[in-house]
DNA sequence: TTGTATGCGTTATCAA
DNA sequence: TTGATAACGCATACAA
């Protein structure tokens, strides 16, 4: 007996579309209608059928509603990247960015080392029929990513450190301008041997970060050699092993601006190391104001980007092609990153 | 006739199940068997369909796909953001546990002092529709959420530190047993003044970890007066806040441990404020082995537990119930934590 | 082994 | 302002 199961079934799920429209007297268009706030719509068969969806509790099923209407409702957000708390910042901005609408995120970290790496892309973008994704540096800077996407037939919103695309793809920051004064403000403080630890090779962060370090450097007609300016991998390790090197110059830098507050930590933990005095006998400034920036003693000078709002701007973006939303389409893209000032800097004691 | 339509949205959308059928010759029923692994299919129809399927790049839509079987695959992750990166470790684990499925996952932060906490849970599964979530602590040790989640006809499980429900709706570390551990280990360094930062009153986790505290010392027959316990709320500043009235006390604590890695950095931070020698004046012990644990100076001793490989084995025993995953149904749900010993402890000093 | 008819819950078309 | 009917893409029951 097969039809045993469906009122079985129907018991125990949800209502629908036809138990409204059957309880309410009308047909399921008009309860489509009021769902979907069609104007052309009698005030009492509104109300009708709107105090039966609330005595029911009825929820329109997404799935459906994608289906009918083609589309779907799902933002992806794709990240390669080892800040956690950047992440879930980014995350957290997504989502107030998506409260209030139909749509929801789904997250897909993914291994940009990996040599299917555009196939995971794909298979995850057309699996999803995704409305539209959010790329997060470093991923962000891959341009052949972004057409992949675009080809796809999928919305993209890209997350950098400088103008990587038109307005309408890109929210990002001012990775430069904020470094120049970073440094500039060491210069201040009477530095002039300042050591920089940079990001990965072909990051467009890390090179946005270096040129800061030299705008800063040339403004002030400093100059300092080559091996002043040492490469980094973004971590923490690799900042104390930077630091080694930096250090075991004579003379040392009297400060090192490292282009992330991981590698900062990895600065302070290698001058423990070697039992400097931080600030004293090495000042110090990171990028991105993790929360370890202000866990460690002492407590890291460090940039902060508005990543929340960035995240929000991003979301806000990708759904802004949607009817209704033309406000959106204004969203800003460019954020402005600021210095924030802890204790790791202070005037050079010699 | 209205059959015009089709081949001009055809070409702009993806090709369906229609398509391939079509253009293998065969009925719709019969790609969807090839699909779906059926074993009653002739070799070479199959092949034909493979072979088509993998020309036009076709992937099933799953948004059909839910609404024909009445289900979906969607897993939410529903969590109140205490720590960035126990939650992408989360993420991460369950996204392992998801590999290879068609279940992908929702994330949804709350505020779990929000009045409305219970109504924007529902919300989001019975909107989504959500096949099961997996719920964080400290959210997790809400049972009434539990129950509600339940009720909603959505599966879970829940992340713990102690057996919070059945076998097959958690996943908890030994944090007591762990806990001890770590306390036995200082007083086999020969601390006897051994002061505990809780976390927030009427947290599972908080618990659990101070009765390890306690059972620790009384298995060593060690008494140490009430003023030597003091709350925290998982937060750095609440750390630092406690270790002051802890230093404050005569004789002060030689050894403190904290509830976790945030405090436990803000017993670090209090203690230089101090000018104190950690670990010569001052050991400490955290818990999580957040990335912060090893980027202070000294890098602290601290509780790791298996975060990853909790995640993964949450979303395994989310999907067990599902056909030829029984396997699935004997994850584990008790995981062992350890103690991961660095530099933030040696013997006291006095 | 394969095909036909039907249903899942929603929206769009077009007529009433 | 409303409703009947046909999609949307896929899966199941049942028949061939």
């Amino acid at each position: 007996m097969p039809s045993q199961s469906k009122p079985a079934k129907r018991a125990a799920s949800k209502p629908t579309i036809n138990d409204i429209a059957r309880l309410s007297g009308v047909s399921k268009k008009t309860v489509s209608r009021v769902i979907n706030r069609a104007d052309s719509i009698n005030p009492q068969t509104r109300a009708k059928v709107e105090a039966m969806i609330a005595e029911t509790g009825y929820v329109p099923n997404p799935q459906a509603r994608a289906l009918a209407l083609g589309r779907n409702f799902l933002i992806g957000l794709i990240h390669d990247n080892p800040n956690a708390q950047m992440i879930l910042n980014m995350q957290q901005g997504i989502l107030e960015g998506l409260r209030d609408t139909e749509f929801e995120m789904l997250v897909r970290p993914v291994d940009r080392t990996s040599p299917a790496l555009f196939e995971d892309v794909e298979r995850f973008i057309s699996r999803q029929r995704l409305f539209g994704v959010v790329i997060l540096p470093p991923l962000s800077e891959n341009d052949k990513l972004a057409k992949l996407v675009e080809s796809l037939g999928c919305r993209y919103v890209r997350m950098g450190s400088a103008e990587l695309d038109d307005p309408q793809h890109i929210v990002a920051s001012n990775d430069r301008d904020a470094v120049r004064e970073a440094v500039q403000y060491l210069i201040e403080q009477g530095h002039r041997r300042i050591g920089h630890i940079t990001g990965p090779n072909g990051f467009r962060s890390a090179i946005e970060r270096q040129k800061g370090y030299e705008e800063a450097l040339a403004r002030a007609g400093i100059k300092v050699p080559q091996s002043m300016v040492v490469a980094g991998e973004y971590t923490f390790d690799s900042g104390v092993r930077a630091t080694e090197k930096l250090l075991d110059m004579s003379p040392p830098p009297t400060a090192i601006f490292a282009a992330n507050d991981e590698m900062a930590a990895g600065v302070l933990f290698a001058a423990r190391l070697r039992g400097l005095q931080v600030p004293g006998q090495l000042s110090i400034i990171g990028f991105d104001d993790t929360p370890i920036a202000s866990r460690v003693w002492p407590p890291l000078t460090t940039v902060r980007w508005p990543i929340v709002a960035m995240g929000r701007s991003a979301a806000l973006k990708l759904i802004a092609s949607e009817a209704g939303r033309a406000d959106a389409a204004e969203e800003p893209w460019r954020f402005v990153s600021t210095l924030i000032r802890r204790g790791s800097v202070t005037s050079p004691s010699a």
